[in-house]
DNA sequence: TGTACATCAGTGAACGCGCGTTCACTGATGTAC
DNA sequence: TGTACATCAGTGAACGCGCGTTCACTGATGTAC
């Protein structure tokens, strides 16, 4: 009587152990030499195998590449919902998100930078980035109201739909979106190192930009 | 009697003018599959020429990309330049920044996207920012002042030293720098692709940005 | 104006490299009776 | 428990490609007298 789910038979478990070798090393060779840069051959070398070898894994480099972005998506999802459990705000959603992006700048860069020429994600990222955003959106929805109506708010009342079903009132999908490009703006410059050299601190800039958000009309 | 500036003999016509048309079909390439994808045999090739003959013109494949970025600086400082020359205030200079780098979303990652792993920029490129720098720091000095010092504010009055020198008080400071990773955040977002599928126009988060940059604490 | 020489743009062959991917195969692991 | 078979991980050779870069060279353009 086989288990139905899964990976439960010894091949099976060994296909998951090599995938995620896989996907390691690939991630080392990412954080040092950027996404272009990922090759199918050096990783099987670093492994201490042939080249052919990864096609049993993955079907081609995208894929491999594809695999990568679903990671990064699924461990920000993941990071984003352990800290609104453990009873962050949108304050500490906001440096889990800073630490993340810390911890691996390429992998930040993989799902939110320039995009890989060439390349296109497949259409199940959605579902994982929307996940992202519902945990974002609810600690939105949870602060207190803020000022007065916007005609962009009035605008995001009629275009609702990438919020998918979220019950946020207009004001938390604008506080949402501002959350998202104010943050990302300061986080990209200081990971791209356009701030070095510049004497100044990017997580004092980030944290002002964060108290701005959090009280826009006080 | 020569003349002693620069180029004037038609053997020096000649290069500045090849020189442009290798830097012409490498924006074309960067434009279609990113700065990591260029390469030098592929402009020869299109340029009807042998791969060895741009060593003539450039040294490396890395001195062509830093003529790139270059370019890109200084189109943009003159870009704003004008702008500001014509009457442009902080806001016209924000939409002179956008049309900027909406014409070519790849020259402005080339400037402000994920690094290029690698390659690092020559030190000289700090006096092309420090131009760009400049004309938005007085236009941020022009608008009237902002509202309560902000702990931020007084941070910066003790770490100005990366405005080089520009007179600004520490809230128009404050105020370039919002201005900067706020519209860089919304842009970059933008460029990437990371709307597409919203149903939410890009333009009018900008904006929406915009104004709020322009009044703060109203 | 003409000749001798220097400069320099561009060529073609070559080096060494790494890439993604395919294919026919070996050998180990698992499955069915 | 043992045998016959199927599955499948991994190999090694090969294909075709493109890359950056070097080098010795040809031939045209410019310079000096």
């Amino acid at each position: 009587m086989a288990a139905a789910t899964g990976t439960n038979t010894p091949r099976e478990r060994y296909r998951a152990q090599v995938r995620a070798e896989i996907t390691k090393r690939a991630w080392e060779q990412i954080a040092t030499a950027g996404a272009s840069a990922l090759s199918l051959n050096a990783i099987a070398k670093q492994m201490g195998m042939s080249g052919p070898a990864l096609y049993r894994y993955f079907a081609s480099r995208d894929d491999l590449i594809t695999e990568l972005v679903r990671e990064a998506y699924q461990s920000l999802a993941d990071t984003l919902r352990r800290a609104s459990a453990a009873g962050a705000d949108l304050s500490g959603l906001a440096h889990a998100l800073r630490d993340w992006a810390l911890t691996d700048p390429q992998r930040y860069f993989l799902v939110y930078g320039t995009p890989i020429p060439g390349y296109h994600a497949p259409a199940d990222t959605t579902a994982l980035s929307s996940a992202i955003m519902t945990t974002l959106l609810d600690a939105c929805a949870a602060l207190p109201r803020a000022g007065a109506a916007t005609s962009f708010g009035s605008y995001l009342e009629e275009h609702r739909d990438w919020a998918a079903g979220h019950p946020a009132p207009p004001g938390a999908l604008h506080r949402f979106l501002t959350f998202w490009t104010r943050l990302h703006g300061v986080l990209s410059l200081e990971l791209a190192g356009h701030f070095t050299g510049m004497d100044l601190d990017p997580a004092l800039l980030f944290t002002a930009e964060l108290d701005e958000l959090l009280a826009p009309l006080p």
